[in-house]
DNA sequence: AGCACGCCGACT
DNA sequence: GTCGGCGTGCTC
């Protein structure tokens, strides 16, 4: 028999199969990492199974060596998953791959020199002399990296002479979590004896260590360390006595518990939620593909909803996916669904190291889950038999992959919701134009929930007009109407939430006398001030520099900080009102895994006034006692130069408003704005989601945008800025084919990016408006060959983005 | 990405 | 005549 396998190499060129003779004695499946000899020098590599096959055309055939995993990495319908996205979003085998299996956990075939026999007395060749150092073995890299000289000719010699040999090692990328436990070793009658000679020898640690073995049967060494008060010494002499032994064992890591706990119990539904259910369910019993849209307001229990129609899909054999937009930023949901469904949930997540991610990978894939609930990348849970996807808060922009695959998940979420024949529903309070288009068009069907759970009215909202604010000669962040609302709840002792729009109220530095502003030198964008350690940062590369004194241009001392960030919001509420207490949560707060939920905690828990912060405080937070939502300036996600600024505005200021008043009380909320005048704003107050969506696609027909057409976006990046350019040009010559196409295109570029240059390097960027956008496939794949195989360009990257999430 | 093959110039 | 420079093309 013969396998095709796709091999796991560094180059990128090598995107093909190749076949391998299978010996007898393997037992190799689709999905199965194998380990193969690869080119010239046989090297062995790790390579994943594709096909079986009975014969080989190829000339010459070399055989698989051995199974390098004994999991299987994919089955056959992920395997039709992976073709779909190579072919889709244009990239490597590998690419796909690696998306659908856990990543990072290859095995890597290392090279080591290890010396054939002992040093003898008097040794002088410093090569044997210094691999006798590194314990007679050593990786070839890391050695020949510890002299300066290249000693390759050298090593070739001591090799051929048979001083030192070369072979190959495995290195695993990460593995399984082991710890080491341990065992009582002593025949049954014989405890009382041991524990007297303990005692007896005045080793008290000891002896209480063995008593809790007696109990406990078996106890990792840390614990037993913790438990018995002593410390590894004890241990160690009590495995030399023979009164214990000690053994690795496997263990899974579960991820940390978030704090947040969640009394979970099933609740009356209200006829709403009933209705929608029933059809979810039927469609759920018919075990038949149907994608569902599900518009439902904030607060209309759509989580309810999913977790009866998970219940139903796991009583029927099957699993279940649940993608949230990030999932730190919904620590409830998740609490919610685990104390719903217990270990039988797994979760996936960006915030997860490499180790804990394979865990998660490993539970679902040997069925030790039924639920998995995660971020973009859960899509891929590798489920054997699906019955229900759920995408909640579609609208989300974190549901585009801006990695290679660059892939849509509501592409791929149908994609495996037709192979499984699943159901799949799509949720928002304010859903992507595109995706209500196609409810519209029939693709989708719709389900509408328009009330919510508690009966409240959603919040009402206040407009304040920044220009009439400026000129009634208030010069404060905070507006009048504003001010008052705060004052109001200070008094009544209910909680705000401020809310700003991170990407224009960055700080950035300038001179008032010169106009100098200090800009990133690797970077085309200006620094950040940050306040808490008086320093500039990039916050694309991360380039830091003490905060200048003087300009250092002119010299002058009149240095001005532009915008206002969190910060600023936060010292003018502290200057405004001395008494409140106030949080922060931004990108400078919230470094470290967990500060998230750490500091939504704090603000829960010790009845914090205000919440100040950035996009993160929009997402499913449900605090009872907010009543007020302030957005400093609605205009800063307005006046993005993109095509969905608009939709996105009225999610955001949604979703934010949304906060207020989720409980008994009722909330409100002040938008500040310099265009009161604007449709999203205008619409979102009404929180008239339809009037709105017709306004907006009555745009994007006039204007040619989606759902009207598709958007690819090329990107080119490379450090020589000339080169850039004329590769991207030359790309862009090599389109010539698409005006021969019977659809309708338009080419505009190549420019250089929004921000032109990112860590040295300089970008460009090329779009193609389209119909039909993967009849575009071909063309696009020959162009970005010919730059490929163009020597002027070989260090020039070229990244193929279908529907890009800005422009 | 590596590595072999191959075709040219500088050297024992 | 041969050692070694790196341009080109293949890896089952």
């Amino acid at each position: 028999m013969v396998a095709e396998v796709v091999v796991n190499h560094k180059s990128k060129s090598l995107d093909k199969v190749f076949d391998y003779a299978i010996s007898d004695g393997i037992d190799v499946k689709i999905g199965s990492s194998v380990i193969v000899p690869f080119g010239s020098a046989n090297k062995p590599k790790e390579a994943y199974v594709v096909k079986i096959k009975e014969k080989s055309s190829a000339k010459k055939l070399k055989a698989i060596e051995r199974l390098s995993k004994d999991i299987q990495l994919f089955d056959e319908k992920q395997l039709e998953l992976i073709k779909w996205m190579r072919e889709k979003y244009l990239v490597t085998y590998l690419d796909a791959i690696h998306a659908v299996s856990p990543s990072g956990t290859e095995v890597k075939p290392e090279e080591w020199l290890v010396l054939t026999e002992e040093v003898k007395h008097g040794e002088t060749d410093e090569i044997i002399l210094r691999l006798a150092e590194c314990g007679d073995a050593s990786e070839i890299n890391r050695f020949m990296a510890k002299f300066d000289v290249s000693i390759k000719t050298r090593l070739a010699k001591l090799v051929e002479q048979g001083r030192i040999k070369r072979e190959f090692r495995d290195a695993r990328t990460i593995g399984d979590k082991l710890i080491t436990v341990c065992e009582l070793n002593i025949e049954d009658g014989e405890l009382p004896k041991v524990l007297q000679a303990l005692e007896k020898s005045n080793a008290h640690i000891q002896a209480k260590m063995v008593e809790l073995l007696s109990e406990c049967g078996r106890l990792s060494l840390a614990d037993l360390v913790n438990f018995s008060g002593g410390s590894y010494s004890g241990i160690r002499s009590l495995l030399k006595k023979g009164y214990i032994v000690a053994f690795e064992v496997e263990v899974m890591r579960e991820p940390k518990k978030s704090e947040l706990s969640a009394k979970e119990k099933p609740c009356e539904l209200t006829s709403e939620q009933k209705d929608v259910l029933k059809s979810l369910l039927e469609t759920a019993n018919k075990k038949e593909y149907k994608p569902y849209l599900l518009h439902g307001v904030t607060g209309s229990g759509k989580t309810e909803v999913y977790m009866r129609l998970i219940e139903e899909t796991i009583k029927g054999g099957r699993q279940a996916i649940v993608l949230v937009p990030e999932i730190s930023l919904t620590p409830q949901m998740v609490a919610r669904f685990k104390s719903r469904f217990g270990k039988r949930t797994a979760v996936i997540h960006s915030g997860l190291s490499l180790g804990e991610k394979y865990d998660q990978w490993k539970k679902i894939n040997s069925g030790d889950a039924d639920i998995v609930i995660g971020a973009r990348s859960a899509i891929f849970a590798p489920f054997k038999n699906i019955g229900a996807i759920i995408v909640d808060e579609e609208h989300e922009q974190t549901y585009k992959s801006e990695m290679s695959p660059r892939y849509e998940t509501h592409e791929v979420a149908e994609f495996r919701a037709k192979q499984y024949g699943a159901v799949l529903v799509f949720a928002s309070a304010t859903p992507l134009v595109t995706s209500y288009y196609k409810a519209e068009q029939g693709e989708y069907t719709l389900l509408e929930m328009k009330t919510r759970v508690n009966q409240k009215a959603m919040p009402k909202a206040y407009v304040v007009d920044l220009r009439q604010e400026l000129e009634n000669g208030n010069r404060s962040v905070i507006s009048e109407k504003l001010q008052e609302e705060i004052g109001e709840n200070l008094e009544k002792g209910e909680q705000t939430i401020l809310f700003l729009n991170r990407r224009g109220f960055s700080t950035f530095v300038s001179c008032r006398k010169c106009g100098y502003v200090v800009e990133c030198p690797n970077c085309s964008i200006s620094l950040k001030y940050h306040k808490f350690d008086d320093t500039l940062r990039c916050h694309y590369c991360g380039h830091t520099i003490p905060n200048y004194k003087k300009c250092p241009e002119c010299g002058s001392g009149y240095i001005r900080y532009f915008g206002g960030g969190t910060q600023k919001v936060e010292e003018e509420i502290k200057e405004l009102f001395p008494n409140a207490t106030t949080i922060r949560m931004d990108v400078d707060t919230t470094g470290a895994k967990n500060s998230h939920s750490e500091i939504l905690n704090k603000f829960e828990k010790e009845k914090i006034d205000i919440l100040i912060g950035t996009q993160m405080v929009t997402k499913g937070l449900d605090f009872p006692d907010v009543t007020l939502v302030g957005v400093i300036s609605a205009d800063t996600i307005l006046n993005i130069d993109d095509y969905r600024s608009g939709e996105r505005t009225f999610s955001i200021l949604e979703q934010v408003t949304g906060r207020a008043g989720r409980a008994e009380k009722t909330g409100r909320s002040v938008i500040q704005t310099y265009s009161p005048e604007n449709k999203a704003i205008e619409y979102m107050c009404a929180h008239n989601y339809q009037d709105f969506y017709h306004e907006e696609l009555h745009l994007r027909k006039a204007m040619w945008y989606p759902p009207f057409c598709s958007i690819v976006s090329v990107i080119f990046s490379g450090s020589v800025e000339n080169n850039v350019s004329k590769c991207a040009k030359f790309f862009a010559k090599n389109l010539a084919p698409l005006t021969e196409m019977e659809q309708k295109t338009q080419i505009l570029g190549p420019v250089p990016a929004y921000v032109s240059k990112i860590k040295n390097k300089y970008i460009y960027r090329l779009l193609i408006k389209c119909e039909n956008i993967d009849a575009l496939n071909e063309t696009l794949i020959l162009a970005r060959d010919k730059c490929k195989k163009n020597a002027n360009y070989e260090n020039i990257s070229v990244v193929i983005d279908k529907n890009p999430n800005s422009l």
